[in-house]
DNA sequence: CGAACGCTTCGGCCGCGGACGAAACGTCGG
DNA sequence: CCGACGTTTCGTCCGCGGCCGAAGCGTTCG
């Protein structure tokens, strides 16, 4: 006969599709969608984004849990969950990528929308037009090299950042890229992830330049924020309105 | 009332739960798998890797061609079906990432998985060891350079690969990047994809230096892909072996 | 031109898994 | 110590969707 030997749980594929799987509930994709803002919020929370009731809401985490996609700490009587791992934050990414290249869903983008595309978390980075317009000015100084797809720290960027007070750190045995690019799913152009990326969204929300939103992932500038950015990016908000 | 408006359908999650359910299914996972090699393969191929009968994997197809997930093409009495854009591709790659990383499921290495170990095919590029070897090799003399995630390629770099006779073709307003780096799943490093990743694959199966496997994702490395490859990259198979 | 082949469509079966309400568990506040 | 709250567990219901066999179309070959 000539047929080889059967196709059977071809290694694998069959723990993609496991996580897949997971990740293809609506509940749960609302889930993995919030805590892409990069905090970890309560069981409760979790259960108002999913759409769904708390006991439903449980079950969903401990299978995220045990799948390692997810991770909890309890504090009080309360259980905060969040994302695992980076990893699990880009694979997020990848299917935004895909979901919104796929056909044209008729979706108008209502005003929330619009909130999200000027400025917002991209679990751990910034995202939205500042987001990639932050990568643009960082660009065009020659402290970071995007090129087409690779993005490199240049020894001038270095500099410049430690001028703003700014250590990336090392994590040394650590396998997180310093420097990353992420697609963004509504300008559909780069932006900057990685430890860089890290750095600078925390930075951004430790002076207080940018506002967390309680109920999305988008985020405000702040007055103070609108003021350094322009001097020290050149980014004023003109550049991040609707076009 | 506190509560703000409903968490209705979060606009992009709902995308990537219809995604991820589609790669969600085992015999969906297989077939995007089996792609994944790189090739067009008829429903009838895809039927055998997903280990179910005809007339569910045309359902199967229908569905993720529908959603933009894989393209056909007929020719013939037979129908082609391959991975519609390297983003979907690079998703699948995101999610093996992920499980790979997950619960140790334990999964004794049969000398199946050896072989796609040494050498294989993902998507439109190298994998295994030679994929991170050969992503090795040119970084060492500085044709790209691979900081921790990020990939460029130098100018030495293109004069090297022009020198091969290979001149990456540039495909003007094409967003795929020039050369970015793949998470290699069983070496947990980093091989080089993009359009550098797919000349040297499309380069080595030309001229004979490696075979494609028929029912599988690995590739077999010939006798005069052997020898190209020491003296031109200076990886033997010694390289290559199992440790 | 009829038979074999490749693939898709149709109809029906069946099991998995998501949803909820009720109740149990654990924690904090008075 | 008791009641309110946040979370999980349990039991149940039910609908979606994967699976197959049979039949229908289009293509290729003898």
């Amino acid at each position: 006969m000539g047929m080889t030997n059967p196709p059977f749980p071809l290694a694998s594929a069959n723990g993609i599709a496991t996580i897949a799987a997971l990740i293809g509930d609506p509940a749960r994709a609302n889930i993995l969608s919030a805590l892409m803002g990069g905090q970890a919020l309560t069981a409760g929370e979790l259960s108002w984004h999913a759409g769904v009731g708390a006991a439903t809401t449980s079950g969903h985490l401990a299978k995220m849990s045990e799948a390692g996609l997810l991770a909890m700490e309890r504090q009080g009587r309360h259980r905060y969950y969040r994302l695992a791992s980076p990893d699990i934050a880009q694979a997020m990414e990848s299917l935004m990528a895909v979901a919104a290249a796929g056909p044209r869903r008729h979706r108008p983008p209502g005003p929330k929308d619009e909130a999200l595309r000027t400025a917002r978390t991209c679990y751990d980075h910034l995202a939205g037009r500042l987001g990639t317009k932050l990568a643009d000015r960082l660009n065009e100084r020659g402290f970071v090299i995007l090129d087409d797809g690779g993005a490199l720290v240049t020894d001038d960027g270095r500099d410049f950042l430690g001028s703003l007070g700014l250590a990336i750190p090392d994590t040394g045995g650590d396998r997180r890229p310093l420097c990353r690019v992420c697609l963004d799913w509504s300008e559909r152009r780069h932006h900057l992830a990685g430890r860089l990326g890290a750095t600078l969204l925390a930075c951004s929300l430790e002076r207080g330049w940018i506002a967390r939103n309680p109920d999305s992932r988008a985020v405000t500038i702040t007055e103070a924020g609108s003021k350094e950015f322009a001097t020290i990016f050149g980014i004023t908000l003109e550049h991040l309105a609707a076009k």
